[in-house]
DNA sequence: ACATAAACGAGACGGTACGTCCCGTCTTCCT
DNA sequence: AGGAAGACGGGACGTACCGTCTCGTTTATGT
């Protein structure tokens, strides 16, 4: 999980790191990102602003994207733990159309949330032209998710309110595909709108029934 | 469409341009992205191989993501030329799901073809965190084709087969959205198998019948 | 005589070189040593105070101790431009003695300007180390007005003044080394006292008449 | 003599000092002198070496030089040992010239000696430049060898072989500062004909008799 | 057919950031 | 308490590119 220097020299001693410098590495890196957007963050930068020597950064991590990657995670741990760890999951009311628009209502709030989106963006095109980091970026911020979905699901199919023989793994992408792709590529606007339709079309399917 | 460089000077003569310099700079610019992939690809790079000087990119872009997006157009343009102009329109075999699996069999085929991968996910990434170049994007690349979709669904509406309130651009999404985000953030395998799950899946829904 | 970049890759082209860019880089690296020492005397600070690119010195020179050396040697040409080219010769006034002794207490002053002292001191103790460099600090700085002496001996030796079958090469280092290494190690006081003394044994040897 | 820590702290107690560690210091600090040059030469790369932590170094020596100084003093001593403690002192077999030519051609081969050279050139280089490391070098190295010099012209002036005017202390750098200057900036070739040759005219003089 | 003005190749320039090497200080754990 | 180990804040290294700016050298009309 944590990024093991490329073991070019010898593995420097994890047990005598500094707690404060990497606590002020995550807060100036994510501020940076916010600030002066993704390209002109700079490991420099991010050194000064911490505090830091440039060196204690590339003791610890390979990249920039992976300083904030580790940084981007923490903070969704510390919001986790701020709304008292029971915030993800999604509800069953029951009602499975309603609780996906809910949920899917809420993503659409924090997609907007520039604390939120400068470095999800950031991290989300590093991933797409650097494969490794994009497939640790997905098992370690999108997945986690994007499973309470399946779960919603398989919940769903013991009720009856959905085809037991539909993959719920791949049922989800179709309303929460739709969603990323309008966010990553500027396809389309984003709104309550949309997302409750799109639930409707997935649940129902797009032809006459 | 083409760039207009910001006026800073007076602007230089179109007529004048030399076409083997901008020819040399796409095939550059294209070849690079491929070889050294798209972070490691510069202007003075470009400019080199392309025996050119860097003034030259300079004058006529206006930034290494500008010169690969247009690069990349007239490489399309070319391989349709080549097809005889009539590669991209869906058929309309009666069968839209049938049409809807082979059309999305194609574009899977076409993702994995590695002088289309490496440049379009270089913009795609750029357009991930540069709003502007993503409008470009996706106005200029992803929108044309997605039309296609439009048409045929709507050709569908006629026939019935799909319902008549049903949104063709949200429509396609469903399909297409899913595809595209397996493929941009590797969140999981792309294959005929899925992509025709797909297409059953948005046609007929997630709810039992 | 100028320095070669070390034709790692292309040479650049002497032609388009900045006049007032090579000025400003000599300005500052003997402001520099004067001020804060050779060792604390960086490519980096030079660059920073000549308002310059590192690049456009590691282009045309390869150390600091090379800048150094055609800085200095740039000073010297300005100081003999400026004394009317005349500068430099010894006297002949038909006394050998007396005209030695004037040269080494001319000499003794320039050891004490602090402009000449520090840039000096920092090649030569460059050179001592460098062999390279030491030898061009030697055939540029030193050799020439050593000659000098060689020539006011061979005068003397004319004249019946000095032995016929003495070095002049050799002889002048009987009085110009001493000095040197006094002034270099600091192995004794400098004075015209101790100058002149040098003269006098030097001319009539230590063994008695 | 040793080094005293700038007082920043407590100072450090000497008796319980590490033989086996200063003396791996020493060792490390020649061997990398002569291996890789001084200024390649690093506490870090000593210390390492050495297998000592780089705080050893620096609780006990305030700079690589004196590390150095140090190291090559205690070289000197135990060469001093080996050799019985009487190699330093020069002959007097009454011929005054030929003893000179001896010692001064045991020099030139000791000038050439790797071992003894890279230090001291180092050291002296060091002086150059650090008035106060040259004036330790020439008082604990250079010094106490031409001391030796002093004693045998004071002997050679009681056998009437030079003249009682003569201040010894100037007169031994007639032929031993040519050479030093040779040695340190590569002003010409060391020879035992040219050390012969300076005795003669250091002795006779340049004047006819 | 030729003058002339623009685009062009080349690349020097002032800069920014890179990733590395050491500096000298400090902290930790061991002997 | 000294020592081995090495993390730390910091400064400089030498390199790679950035985007701007001259330089001659094509080139391509427009008289």
């Amino acid at each position: 999980m944590a990024h093991t220097p490329s073991a070019n020299q010898s593995a420097p001693d994890a047990t005598r790191r500094s707690e404060r410098s990497r606590r002020a590495i995550y807060d100036a890196a994510l501020a940076l990102v916010v600030e002066v957007g993704y390209p002109r963050t700079t490991i420099e930068g991010i050194a000064a602003r911490a505090g830091v020597g440039k060196q204690t950064i590339y003791r610890w991590w390979g990249s920039k994207a992976d300083v904030l990657l580790e940084a981007f995670l923490e903070l969704g741990e510390q919001a986790a733990r701020a709304a008292g760890h029971l915030s993800y999951a999604i509800p069953d009311t029951g009602d499975l159309a309603a609780d996906l628009k809910q949920v899917l209502r809420a993503t659409v709030d924090e997609l907007r949330d520039p604390a939120f989106e400068a470095p999800s963006r950031a991290l989300a095109a590093e991933g797409v032209v650097n494969e490794e980091l994009g497939r640790r970026f997905v098992a370690q911020l999108l997945e986690p998710p994007l499973q309470l979905y399946v779960d919603r699901l398989r919940a769903a199919q013991q009720a009856g309110d959905v085809r037991a023989d539909v993959d719920p793994r791949i049922a989800l992408e179709l309303f929460v595909s739709p969603l990323a792709q309008r966010w990553l590529q500027y396809t389309g606007p984003i709104t309550y709108e949309y997302t409750d339709t799109l639930v409707d079309y997935a649940l129902y399917g797009l032809a006459p029934r």
